[in-house]
Parts: structure tokens; sequence; C-alpha cells
DNA sequence: ACCCAGGGTAACT
DNA sequence: AGTTACCATGGG
């Protein structure tokens, strides 16, 4: 059956295609299909919300929770829109949610993000998955803890993720065995949580900033990269408004959204940073 | 040929 | 504690 997902004022293709997760595809200019954790979907763009297409009703709270349903989006918006640089921002990048995605998944994904691009990213968490993950018949669930440790660094070749190998293997590692107790972060607070994930090698603040954001849903977390380095040179040279405070996370994926895709919106100083 | 990409590590001051 | 070269790979 199809069922309607109540987001309000969600943007689907901003939202599944803006870098925080990496396995989704555009189908047309509405629908949209990927598979998060194992979980299959096509999923098209409606008012205020999606159609969820073919789905079983047991796999609804899943999805009602991934889609972060239980944040109302407008209040949030309405706070965090008092700092005037997000009032802008807001207008054309306001239809973003945040993405409760699964621990493990994140913490693989954006080790691989490292200096690199989001289209190279998405290429080689696709090839992660069609090696090492369990093939169902919509495609390849995303690799388990157990699967990736027990992997060499020769074994990675086929992904083209270069010298993030080690990284991989090392946090799959430290997952299975242990010595990062990933799936009871949840219960940290967000320095403990970050503590413990900084142990991973070839984790650094950024890294761990966006694992807690989207697989722990710590909202404290504002990840740096270079394009919010950018936002906060230009914009915040004063640091992160007040207001943000309690949804820096939500704050911090509208920003990168505006000014990596600002569309023409915004005055392009000396072309430093248009998009490609 | 050079620079950059949702950075981190190791080796320097 | 704060810089900096280097790290694979691919696109512009």
């Amino acid at each position: 059956m199809d069922y309607f997902l109540k987001a309000p004022l969600l943007d689907l293709e901003k939202t599944l295609l803006c870098g925080q997760a990496f396995r989704w595809k555009k189908l047309d200019e509405i629908t949209f299909e990927g598979i998060a954790g194992k979980n299959y979907l096509k999923i098209s763009q409606a008012d205020d919300g999606a159609i969820l297409h073919n789905i079983n009703a047991s796999d609804i709270p899943f999805w009602e929770n991934y889609f972060d349903t239980g944040t109302d989006y407008p209040k949030v918006l309405k706070q965090i829109s008092k700092d005037k640089v997000m009032k802008k921002a807001i207008k054309n990048h306001g239809g973003i949610r945040l993405l409760r995605q699964d621990p493990f998944e994140t913490l693989i994904s954006f080790i691989i993000s490292q200096n690199n691009n989001i289209k190279r990213i998405s290429g080689i968490v696709e090839r992660l998955c069609e090696n090492f993950g369990e093939k169902s018949e919509n495609g390849y669930a995303f690799p388990t803890p157990q699967r990736l440790a027990q992997l060499e660094e020769v074994d990675l070749t086929p992904l083209r993720a270069g010298f993030r190998n080690r990284y991989i293997l090392d946090g799959a590692r430290k997952t299975y065995y242990g010595d990062v107790e990933l799936y009871k972060l949840y219960d940290l607070s967000y320095q403990q949580a970050k503590q413990a994930l900084l142990k991973i090698v070839g984790v650094g603040e950024k890294v761990a900033d966006c694992v807690l954001l989207f697989g722990f849903f710590k909202m404290e977390a504002f990840p740096k990269d270079v394009w919010i380095k950018r936002v906060m040179e230009e914009f915040y040279p004063e640091g992160i408004p007040s207001c943000f405070e309690g949804y820096e996370g939500i704050a911090q994926q509208i920003l990168f959204d505006y000014i990596r895709n600002n569309s023409g919106e915004r005055k392009q100083k000396e072309g430093t940073y248009a998009k490609s």
C-alpha cells in the first residue's frame, strides 16, 4: 500500500540529496529511492509530507523516525530565524530535515567523506554495499560491523577509497570488538559520546560531529566542514548565534545547503565558491 | 598541470 | 597548543 507520511515543510530532494545520507537516488521530478540500513524505500514528494510507496504497515514506524516526524520543524524554524542570515537561508532551504540514521552506517559513511566530495562518497558507499552488504530483492543492505571487521585492507581495493581503507577497518573493528560501544552512545552526553568516537583512527572533530548529529541526533553537534567554515567567516565571525541553541544541528544543515547551493540568490564573492 | 572535495594523522615548531 | 605536508581518487 501507499502511505502518506506527514512532515510539515518537507523538501524531499534537499533532505535526501544534500549530503547527510549517500544512498538515495532521484528517479523523476518528485520520486526517489534508496536504502537505509537494510530497508528499501521508494518515496515521492507531497504537500507537507511524502508518499511512501508499496510499504508494509510494520515498516511505517521506521520511516516516521527516519524522517524525524517527532520534531516540530515549523517551531524550530521560527526559533532559529530570529537570526537574519538564517531567516534568508530558510526561504529556499528551510525544507531540509535531519535524517535519523543508523550509527554504524553513519560512522563508516562519514569516515569515507573526509577530503572527498559527495558524488564520489556515494560511489564508494555503493561499492561498499555491493561488495559486503546482504543482497535482497531491491538492492544491498549496508554491511554489518561483523562483516567489515573480518576484512583486510586489500579486500577494500574495489572501493577505490584510497587512504581511507584503514580508517574504515578501524571503525568496523572497534565497533565489532567493543572498543567503542557504538550503540551505547545514545545514552551518553554529547561530550562523552564524542570522546568515544575520537578513539577511532580516521575520526576527528568534524566526522565525530556528523556521526553524533545524523547517527545519534545529538543536536548540539555543529559539524564544521570547509563550507560551514566559509559560512562562519562570512556571516558569523562572532560565533554561532544564541538563538540556534538546542537546534544547532538543524541550523547547520540549512546553512550548509545555503552556502553550497544558493542558486544565485546570494551575491557571489568574486565567484570564490560558486557551485560547480 | 593545478586545485579542490562534508578531514585526519603524523611530524614538525 | 598551534601549523603543515601528506594522504588516494576523480572531476573541473
